[in-house]
Order: C-alpha cells, then sequence, then structure tokens
RNA sequence: GGGGACGUAGCUCAAUUGGGAGAGCACCGCCUUUGCAAGGCGGGGGUUGUGGGUUCGAUCCCCAUCGUCUCCA
C-alpha cells in the first residue's frame, strides 16, 4: 500500500480433503483435488489507483462523500464517524442492488440480511444525529457510479428509495417505542439504587422489540450507567439456540431418494394433457425406508408412493399438488397429496384395498375436477400478473402465488395498498381476456430464446436450459411448469376477493375463479336474502333496515338500567333496617341483572349514609348478589366482599371483589330467602365487631 | 422454519389480586375569546381482534385462530 503496509489481494485455496468428525484421523483424501482462486476487485483497484481503502476507489468514494453529505459530516477516514459513512455507503449499495432485484426487506432468509443492512445503515446515522429518513436520497448516486456496468439500475431507483424509505420509518418508530420502555428500565434501574443496565433487559429489548443494544448503550452512559455486553451476549446466545433448536425435519428423509436416484433418472410428469395414465412402481416409502411391497390396510401415517410415469402434478411454482387414485386390479390407493423432490413425484396417502407391490403396473387416476379448478386458478395468476403491470408499473411483478382449486393468492411488490378503483379496474381487464376467449400455449424453448421474447423472469427463481413458456395471445409470456386451461374463456369469472400487505412493499391478491367464483356468488345472495327475509323487507332496504334496528336496540339498551333500577329506592330505603346507627338494606329485586344491582346501590349510598346494602335476584336458573357500603363503613374496617362471600354460600357459588362493592354468585334460586336472612345476621355480626 | 411481545374509543395509550371499561388528543354542541398546541362547560363514540374453555363473574387466566411488531436460522 502507498504508507508501506500490506494487503492480501489474491489467495489460492488447494483442496485436497474431506474434513469428517473429530481429529487427528478425521481428514481423507478427496476423489479429485483442485485449486480455487480468488482475485478482490475493489482491492486490486485500490493498489492500481493509488488509494489506501477499498472505500477510496473511483467508484465508491463520490459515494461515501455523498453519505457524509446527506448526514451533514465532513469525511475524515480516521474517525468514528468516518467509519460510519463508509458502512453506511457500503450497506446502501449492497441494497440498492438487492431492492433493485426485487428482494425487499422481510423477515426471512435474503430478505432479512437487507433488513438488518439497512437497519444498521439507519442506526449508524442516528448515532450521527440523524433523527429523519436520509438513506433514501442515496440510491441514484449508486446509480450513477454503476451506470455503465447497471444502466438498469437508474430505472428502480425512485422504487428503491421509496422501499428504503419506508423500512427507515418503521425502524425509526421501531426506536421511538423503544424508547418509552427505557424510560421504565431507567427507572426501575434508579428505584434498584444500581448504576448498570442488565444484559438480560437489553436483549429483550432488542429481541422482542427490536431496540439495539448499541443505542441502549450510548443512552445508558448518558445517565452515568453501565452497558453489560457479557450478560447481553450470554442472553442472545440463548436466544439463538432456542430459535435453532426446532430445526424444520425433512418430510422425506433423503435416504430412500437417494437410493432411488442411484437406479432412475425420476419420473416422468404426463398430466399436462391427460389425468390419467399407466404407471409402473418403482418406489414405496414407508416410515423413511423403501419397501418391496405395501399391505398393511388402514395405516395411520401416509406412505409415498413413486411411479416412472404419471399424470399427478407435484406441487411446485406456488400450484398445490393433485389428488386422486392409483388403481390396479383388486387394489385402490387414495392420493391426498403431490410433491415433487429430486426430479420424482410423490404420489403421498393412503392404502384402501389389495397390495400395492413395487414393479406392478398401476392406473394414475387424477381428481378431474380438481385439477380444472386449478387450472382456472392458475391461468388466471398469469392474466392477473399482467393487469397488475399494466395498471401500478413494471415493479409489480410476483413474490410468490399460491394456485389451489379455483382460488389463488398472489402477492407482488408494489408499496402501498391499492385503491378500490384501481383494484375494480384490474378485476375488469381480467375479466375482459376471459371473454375475448385467447388461446392459452405452452411450449418448450431454449431460455436464451425465451427471454429474447420477453418471456417474464422470476428473480431468484433457477431456470434450466430448456424452459416451458405459457403464452396468452398478445397478453403473457411467461415461464412456468404448471397445468393451464386451453383458452381463457374455461376460466369463466374472476373475482378478487381480497386485497392486504403481507410485509412491508408486498401486497397479497386473494382470487376465486370458476365454480368457486359462482359459489359464492349464490352464497353472498342466499344470506342477503335471509337477512331480507328475516327483516320483512326488499333486499334493497336491508342497510337502512338494519341501522334502524340497530339504534333502536341501542336505545332500549341505554333505556333499560333506568327500568330496572325502578325497584324503587325509595321503597327499599322505607324497608330497612337500623343496626346500631347504620341503615341496612337486604332485598330480593326480582331480576339477575347485576349492573341494575349496583346502580341502585350507587344510589341508596347517596341518600342515605351510613348504610349496607345487599341486593339479591335470579334470572335464567342463576343466583346474583350485589352488595355494597358506604366509606364510612369501609374506614370501620367492614368488607362488602367477606360479608358477600358468607352470603353466597348459601346459595351454592362463590364471590368477592372490592371492600366498597363486591359481586357473586350462586346457583340455589330457591335458596334466596334463606340467603337473605343469612345476609341480615351477618351485617350485623360485622357492624357490631 | 423457530423464539418473544402486542391487539381496549377515530389516534396514542391506562385499567392494582379476576370484581362498576377510563384518560389525553381528535370529533360535535354551547359559552368565552381576535390568532401561534387557545380556554371553560357539556356531549357522542366500545361485541376489549375473532372463536372456544375455566369461573358466580374474564380486558385480565388457559386453548385455538387471525393480524401487527421483533429477533434468530
Amino acid at each position: 500500500m502507498p504508507d508501506g503496509s500490506e494487503v492480501e489481494i489474491w489467495n489460492l485455496v488447494f483442496t485436497q480433503f474431506n474434513r469428517g468428525g473429530p481429529p487427528p484421523d478425521n481428514l481423507s483424501p478427496l476423489p479429485s483435488r483442485n485449486i480455487d482462486t480468488g482475485m478482490g476487485l475493489e482491492r486490486t483497484c485500490a493498489m492500481l489507483q493509488g488509494v489506501d481503502s477499498n472505500f477510496h476507489i473511483d467508484i465508491l468514494r463520490p459515494l461515501v462523500e455523498a453519505v457524509a453529505e446527506v448526514c451533514g459530516r465532513a469525511y475524515d477516514p480516521a474517525s468514528d464517524d468516518g467509519r460510519r459513512i463508509r458502512r453506511i455507503a457500503d450497506h446502501v449499495r449492497a441494497c440498492t442492488f438487492a431492492i433493485h432485484e426485487n428482494v425487499l426487506p422481510g423477515n426471512n432468509e435474503e430478505k432479512y440480511v437487507v433488513k438488518r443492512l439497512l437497519r444498521r445503515a439507519v442506526l449508524d446515522g442516528r448515532q450521527m444525529g440523524m433523527r429523519e429518513p436520509f438513506l433514501h436520497k442515496l440510491p441514484p448516486m449508486v446509480a450513477e457510479l454503476m451506470r455503465r456496468p447497471y444502466p438498469e439500475l437508474a430505472t428502480t431507483t425512485e422504487h428503491v428509495g421509496t422501499v428504503i424509505e419506508r423500512e427507515e420509518e418503521s425502524f425509526l418508530a421501531t426506536i421511538d417505542g423503544g424508547l418509552d420502555r427505557i424510560e421504565k428500565l431507567f427507572a426501575a434501574i434508579g428505584k434498584a439504587g444500581g448504576s448498570r443496565v442488565a444484559g438480560e433487559d437489553a436483549a429483550e429489548l432488542y429481541t422482542t422489540y427490536g431496540f439495539p443494544p448499541e443505542l441502549l448503550e450510548t443512552i445508558a452512559a448518558e445517565r452515568n450507567c453501565d452497558f453489560d455486553w457479557e450478560g447481553f451476549r450470554a442472553a442472545m446466545e440463548a436466544h439463538g439456540q432456542r430459535s435453532g433448536a426446532g430445526r424444520s425435519v425433512e418430510v422425506f428423509a433423503s435416504g430412500p431418494l437417494d437410493a432411488l436416484k442411484k437406479t432412475l433418472h425420476g419420473s416422468d410428469f404426463v398430466g399436462y394433457d391427460a389425468t390419467e395414465a399407466e404407471g409402473k412402481v418403482v418406489g414405496i416409502i414407508a416410515q423413511d425406508a423403501l419397501c418391496d411391497s405395501l399391505t398393511e390396510v388402514g395405516h395411520a401415517t401416509p406412505v409415498t408412493v413413486v411411479l416412472d410415469e404419471t399424470p399427478f402434478y407435484g406441487e411446485s411454482g406456488g400450484q398445490v399438488g393433485d389428488t386422486g387414485v392409483l388403481e390396479w386390479p383388486g387394489g385402490r390407493f387414495d392420493v391426498i397429496d403431490t410433491q415433487r423432490e429430486g426430479g420424482f413425484v410423490l404420489h403421498v396417502g393412503h392404502l384402501r384395498e389389495g397390495t400395492l407391490d413395487l414393479g406392478g403396473t398401476v392406473t394414475a387416476r387424477v381428481d378431474a375436477a380438481r385439477r380444472a379448478g386449478l387450472r382456472r386458478a392458475h391461468s388466471a395468476t398469469h392474466l392477473l400478473h399482467a393487469a397488475l403491470q399494466h395498471y401500478l408499473g413494471s415493479h409489480a411483478v410476483q413474490q410468490g402465488s399460491k394456485v389451489d382449486a379455483d382460488l389463488l393468492r398472489f402477492d407482488f411488490s408494489h408499496a402501498s395498498s391499492i385503491d378500490a378503483e384501481t383494484l375494480g379496474q384490474i378485476e375488469g381487464m381480467v375479466n375482459e381476456r376471459v371473454l375475448e376467449a385467447l388461446p392459452v400455449a405452452a411450449r418448450l424453448l431454449p431460455l436464451a430464446e425465451a427471454r429474447h421474447e420477453g418471456a417474464m423472469m422470476l428473480f431468484g427463481e433457477k431456470y434450466p436450459d430448456v424452459v416451458r413458456m405459457v403464452t396468452m395471445d398478445g397478453v403473457s409470456r411467461e415461464l412456468c411448469g404448471g397445468t393451464h386451461v386451453a383458452s381463457t374463456g374455461q376460466i369463466g369469472l374472476v373475482r378478487i376477493v381480497g386485497e392486504e400487505s403481507v410485509s412491508a412493499g408486498t401486497r397479497r391478491i386473494t382470487a376465486v375463479t370458476g365454480q368457486r367464483a359462482l359459489e359464492r356468488f349464490r352464497e353472498a345472495e342466499a344470506s342477503l336474502a335471509a337477512a331480507a327475509g328475516t327483516l320483512k323487507v326488499p333486499v334493497g332496504d336491508v342497510p337502512q333496515r338494519l341501522t334502524a334496528v340497530l339504534k333502536e336496540l341501542k336505545d332500549l339498551k341505554k333505556a333499560k338500567p333506568a327500568a330496572a333500577a325502578a325497584a324503587s329506592p325509595e321503597e327499599l330505603l322505607a324497608a330497612a333496617a337500623d343496626v346500631a346507627g347504620t341503615r341496612v338494606v337486604v332485598a330480593d329485586i326480582g331480576s339477575g341483572d347485576a349492573a341494575a344491582m349496583r346502580q341502585a346501590i350507587d344510589l341508596l349510598r347517596r341518600k342515605a349514609s351510613p348504610i349496607a346494602v345487599l341486593l339479591a335476584g335470579a334470572e335464567g336458573g342463576k343466583v346474583t348478589l350485589v352488595a355494597g357500603i358506604s366509606k364510612e363503613l369501609e374506614a370501620r374496617g367492614v368488607s362488602a366482599g367477606s360479608w358477600i362471600r358468607d352470603v353466597a354460600t348459601v346459595v351454592g357459588g362463590k364471590g368477592g371483589g372490592r371492600p366498597d362493592m363486591a359481586q357473586a354468585g350462586g346457583k340455589l334460586v330457591e335458596k334466596i330467602p334463606e340467603a337473605l336472612a343469612e345476609a341480615r345476621r351477618r351485617i350485623e355480626q360485622l357492624l357490631a365487631g
């Protein structure tokens, strides 16, 4: 380097051993040895350009300077801020590329990496005093610097900026929410007379609320508190173990399939045009092991059958697997699900009759009605995809989908919710294409050719050299292995039934097609007709009538307590006994409305004092008791709670509450008079004591 | 894929051990007042996400489900 220090720019790795098990005898020679070579492009540039850091080469230094400017700092390479600025530059560059390729910040896998990078950068900015989103201003600079090798970056900087800004806002909100909790934390620390933030508390704040520990440390320092990094790391380790512990178990252990792979290349799928075909049984997997035959009818755990040729579609590309039956003379196997793994189609299900033998020939019959629904839904997603691109823009690309029988879920990138009008237009366009009855064709062609013809491809998908392209005349071209209708007209009706957010920047549309769309309309009409019938009005008048009825109900409810309380407080008061200067009201008011009883007691307490009231009532075979006493009695140590507990025992119940107001219930309605007598006796004792 | 937290009025959030659903802001009305977060009085607004369970009684406890946030792989 210019300053005389050394830096590695290129290394060679000589691979020759396989490492397995504990040392010392854990190295075994590889079948073929090789040399892996790697040279750091940016490091080399740094050498050639005579600068002291990757960050100072011609395609990065301007970005670093831009970050410094946005943050209102002068770039000093040696300072803490210099480090932060470099980190922000690096992260924003990485995220600009990732988001350009439609990897949006999210909660799992690569999406989570993007989210973490963004949050780290925002945190660095915050520690330099940035309180507002700023990262989102930088993607245009990245695009400019990368203009020559990646001109396409410039086409999405606006979208990328929006996504980044949204994530920034979300993280700033997370921090603000955490600040409230931190106040409570420091209050507790202060109260305990401590001066140290416990690692466990910090870890909880981080794992549950996303509040970064670095920031907590900074705040702690401002208040002369230590930060327990060691405890924090220990707590995080424990969290990592808990999270990693429940690792998912592969449904199909690799063992049996690997054995099959050695002798066979895979299953042939023949179901694009047919739903029935003959196939030879080449594998039976039960309890994670290959078997020669299957004889036990009525087994609980599903068994997997592999055929050399099958019309069953294994779940992939969002389309769920087929169901149906395998039949042979004297036997039947119900297929409840079909999966695909390692080139094999796995028929999962239960043997219902006879014996299934390896090598035998079976007739595989797909549930054709269900398959037809799957075709309709799948073709509908392609039309929907095209319509979304048309109305929302080219960024609205597929992020995932689930295609079920006449039911589809389609996830795509889009920053905000879609208003009802646009959604209606999208639905309208899809249905127009259906009415046009466009021919749907699928053909195999080389990947390069498909790309040249402008087929829609999804990022992150690995495509083989020869791909299947599904074309709907003039509307849609997508690479897709799924099953489709022959003409869009067969889809029937497409009805969008939901639009929601799945994660930041990704929206989900749910829709129904064909039969299910029809059923949905029928059900909706039936419910409406039933409602109209009950209300005894024409269908069109249901909304007004319903609001009127609800209002009436509400008014009635409001009026009711007053009416119930009209169990005349004057009468109750007149019938009150006098126990050592205290008025005692014990009465059965007939109804079991606890709220009304409370109201009556409040009224009595306002009218006379000192006073003790216990009201009883029954409704629906249940007894309700409410007792209340005035403040003076409470001060003397009399408790409504203990009073009512003894009384409740008589009616076979329990109760309790606050000293001045208590509630209880029971089931022995016929014992109310007895309970009231008990109530009088007890209050006399309590007042005397 | 797994762990954790949260769902209460339009919004931000309270509610002690399971015992009467509240505050601030916003909204409406009246009064006061020429302004900058106006003030005073009054009012409307709730199936405590949804469905079960335990209990005399559930915002609170248990189970399921949906949704939001978050960390880890």
